[in-house]
This record gives C-alpha cells, sequence and structure tokens, in this order.
DNA sequence: ATGGGTGCAAAGGATTTGCAACATT
DNA sequence: AATGTTGCAAATCCTTTGCACCCAT
C-alpha cells in the first residue's frame, strides 16, 4: 500500500503533476490494476472511498494523465475509450466476446523514444492491437458446442 | 468509373455479401477514397445522389462489412470509429491537430493469415497505429511560431 | 408469402462544456 | 488575492434499437 502511493506520486510528480488528492487515488487505481480500467470502472472503485468524486474529474484528471505521457490512452474498443498505467511499450489484445483487453508478451513491439519523425509526420505514440477471442471465451464457446452436439446425438 | 464498380461487387461478393444498391454505393465509396472515412463523411457524400439513404443504413452496411472481412473498423480516433477498404496490412498515422488518418508505408507490419493462437487467445486482426502531428499541421505550427517571433523583434 | 434489407424516430451511452464552489500558495 | 482543481447539471455527439415498410425470391 504504502508503496504504490509512492509510486503514484514519483510517477505524477516525473511527469510534471501536481499530486492532487484526486490524482493520487487515480494513479494510484492505475498501477495497481493492470486491468485497463475504463473512465467508468475507475469512477464506480474509487466512489466507494470518495464519494463526492466527480466523473468529470476522473474524465478530466486520465485525459491530463494521457497529455503529459502519465498514462496511456487505448482506443482499442469502439465503444469506449480506456486507460493504461504501464508505459513500458507493450501490446494488446481485445476479445470482441467478453470485451476485455489483456497485454500481450509478444516479439517486436515498436517503441518510440521522444520523436519519430515517419515521412514528415511526426510520431510520438505507438499502439499495436490484436483482435479476436479469448482464450477464456475460447473455452466457453468450445463448452457450449460439445453440449449441443452431445443432446443432439 | 466502370472499374471500380466492378471491384465493389467483387469484393462483396468475395465476402458473401448480397450487393443491394446501397453496399454497393459504400463500397465503391470506400474503394475510391482512402482517406478513412466516418460514417457520417460517408452519409453526407452518398446523400447528394441518395438523398433516401439513411444514416442506420450505413451504419449497418459498416458494421456488416468489418464483420465480414470486406473492410476495415479504425479505432485510432476516441471520438468516432472510421472505415477503411484497403485490405493489405499497412500501419496508420493519426494527426492530433487535425484529426486526419494517414496511410502508412512502414517496414514489419504484422499481418494475420487466417487466425493466429498468442497464448490462448484467438487473433484474427493486428492493427498498428502511430500517433502525433501530422506534416501538413507541423508546417502551419512553425509557421505560427515565426511569425510570433517576427512580431516581438 | 417469406426473409432479408432499408429507413425513420426515439432511446441510449459516453464524453464534454459552462460555470460555480473550493482549495492551496 | 490569485491560480489551479474539482464537481454538478446540462448539453452534445456518436451509435444502437425497435419497428414498420419494402423489395426480391
Amino acid at each position: 500500500m504504502e508503496t504504490i502511493s509512492k509510486m503514484a506520486c514519483g510517477r505524477l510528480e516525473a511527469c510534471g503533476l501536481k499530486p492532487s488528492v484526486q490524482r493520487l487515488m487515480i494513479m494510484e487505481y492505475l498501477l495497481s490494476h493492470c486491468t485497463h480500467p475504463t473512465v467508468e470502472d475507475i469512477h464506480k472503485a474509487l466512489g466507494r472511498r470518495m464519494p463526492t468524486l466527480s466523473r468529470t474529474t476522473v474524465y478530466n484528471t486520465l485525459r491530463l494523465f494521457a497529455g503529459h505521457k502519465a498514462a496511456t490512452m487505448i482506443t482499442i474498443d469502439e465503444r469506449r475509450v480506456c486507460y493504461d498505467g504501464v508505459t513500458k511499450p507493450h501490446a494488446h489484445f481485445y476479445c470482441r466476446e467478453c470485451g476485455r483487453i489483456y497485454d500481450l508478451d509478444v516479439e517486436n513491439v515498436p517503441s518510440i523514444g521522444g520523436t519519430l519523425n515517419i515521412g514528415g509526420n511526426l510520431a510520438d505514440e505507438v499502439q499495436l492491437y490484436y483482435k479476436g477471442v479469448c482464450a477464456a471465451c475460447a473455452e466457453k464457446k468450445q463448452n457450449i458446442i460439445n453440449i449441443i452436439n452431445k443432446t443432439n446425438k
């Protein structure tokens, strides 16, 4: 607990952000939950300990984090934006069945140190996304198919 | 004109889709505009020739295309979904200033033939996104800075 | 006449905006 | 006092839904 709190504070200061209570709580949540939470996820989770926390503040804060590279905005899900507190380059997997986003440990993940010039375009961020059906959902689907086959016999 | 029309029809049939008038028009638009249009873009553009075309139909049709791999859904822009008629694997660049999405000709773009098993997760799609400021917007910004500097002298 | 395809209006949901209240230096 | 933060309610914008109509087989 102590450690996460210090890590959160360190990250904010390293990114030039003043560590307000709300910002600290949100950063702590990001660092301790690698589930790529949505605004709603974070607002609901933190709302228990801080009932006055506004959804607007969560929106503003996460957008602020992304702008200062204190967190990454993930747009893999067409319906809502997610956020990631892990900064080291890694790929993501999006499951179309359950909507969950997983970290992926694949080789050759492109990364950018500072700014990359691609044909005159100045890139400061890369994202590598895979989409499909996750292991858990694939298994569930298979089980259902098995049951149907058994019933039809 | 003839050619695009035939290409559109061919793509639909190859993907197991019945070539209705609306589907053909939307596919023709996708194949002849590599600007990664939004639903709104397409609806507005086609609305001139076909005023009864419903936004709902554009939504439904593009989603259908994506489901049948007749087009690709692009979720790089946090605000709205875009579509791409180009099927061969390539990366995208998103400009935070103007919101435009460019095709990128970079090496080592990962691609999936059929389905790829990544730690039990079954992926059927990959996306590689770069984000930053495009060449055109970078130049504009530089011009403004130059004017300000000149004025301050 | 049956089933898929289309279109309209309304609903739903995520995100932003405007502004007032608040905290902190 | 000044500046940056937060929170509420309302507004906005994108997308989906429900249902009726229509067209083709």
